[in-house]
DNA sequence: CAGCTCCAATAAAGTAGTTTAAGAAAGGGG
DNA sequence: CCCCTTTCTTAAACTACTTTATTGGAGCTG
């Protein structure tokens, strides 16, 4: 919990009632490796805060092929946002690859956070618009660079998920083959 | 969905328009290996009748151990039964062995399912009277009969399991260690 | 031809199962 | 009260199996 306040003044200063009335509005819980956090069809009724693990967010397409559409580690926060505004059934599975222990608010808490610490508003703004910005980002680099750009950018930017999470993940965030990935990663190394 | 339906005329009988009404009041739903049809911390929002494949109910302990409370196979029931009473969180997870397939009854539904087709409490009443007692049993067995008892019982009983799940896990069902079964199982062959 | 996919074979790593040996806890017999 | 047996655990080492990663070749497409 207090991981999540200290995170918190990172973007916004919280007096002592703030943080409580925060607190009170949200909740820890911990899920095992494998686990998921929102399934495809249910809705999605919670923001979740990472505050240790990883997860990855994906597609299942009609062939029964999955498709990454992202990851997530420590710090970070994961839902589907489409889900979680409408409160409609969710087309993306956030599934967790370790154990991961999380910070959750409710859909029926936000509203009311929103209110008694307008703060909080600043601060999902803040958020949500970097990952939006990351989003744009993340099409261009699709559009603009070739697989082996793309996973060297990868590696750069999320050295902490490369180590963490299987190859053929990542080729499939990269939108490539595992095979192919194993060959550009063996030609770096020569 | 008429697997199910045919699974309930061998305790009650039903005409054509309870038939459909209770058709109309559940949901078939498919699993795949691995995946959580109740994760402990979510409200268990279903009664789960296994049409086909296999699952493991645990509990997962303050110091990361699994026990595993009980198997399902075809034609049994799942759900924990006091997250889905109350409607609270649940304590145990239920997560599927094999790629499985179920039919569900929804918390929302099973009351009014009881209202017009009455029939149907009588079906439940027998279900759970017939769990109870199972459980009653198991809890007798586990004072009175050592491991290697308990083991030769369990194969008795359930081969079809014994076949299908993973020896450690068939171990923390007896409470005891795999290496501990292990022994016990080569024992049996000499 | 660069940039990739698909298929098949093989290697490496991780998970499950077995074996053995040492030992703790509980109960019974002398 | 001590010794012995039964019942089970822990730890370590080793085998078997499954999943993940690599490699190579054939093939498609702009």
């Amino acid at each position: 919990m207090q991981v999540f306040i200290d995170y918190l003044q990172n973007y916004i200063e919280l007096t002592k009632e703030e943080a409580s009335l925060v607190s009170s509005n949200i909740k820890s819980r911990n899920y095992l490796k494998g686990q998921y956090i929102v399934q495809a069809g249910d809705v999605c009724r919670y923001q979740t805060f990472i505050v240790s693990g990883i997860t990855r967010t994906f597609y299942l397409d009609d062939n029964g092929n999955e498709h990454i559409i992202t990851f997530g580690i420590e710090n970070w926060w994961n839902g589907d946002m489409m889900s979680f505004i409408n409160q409609s059934p969710a087309d993306f599975n956030i599934q967790c690859l370790e154990n991961t222990q999380v910070i959750q608010i409710a859909y029926h808490n936000i509203e009311n956070l929103f209110l008694k610490v307008p703060k909080m508003e600043r601060f999902f703004r803040i958020i949500i618009q970097s990952a939006y910005a990351n989003t744009q980002k993340r099409i261009i680099r699709n559009y603009s660079m070739n697989a082996k750009e793309r996973y060297h950018l990868f590696c750069e930017e999320y050295p902490q998920i490369v180590q963490r999470v299987p190859q053929y993940m990542i080729a499939s965030y990269l939108g490539i083959t595992k095979e192919f990935l194993s060959q550009i990663r063996n030609q770096s190394k020569s």
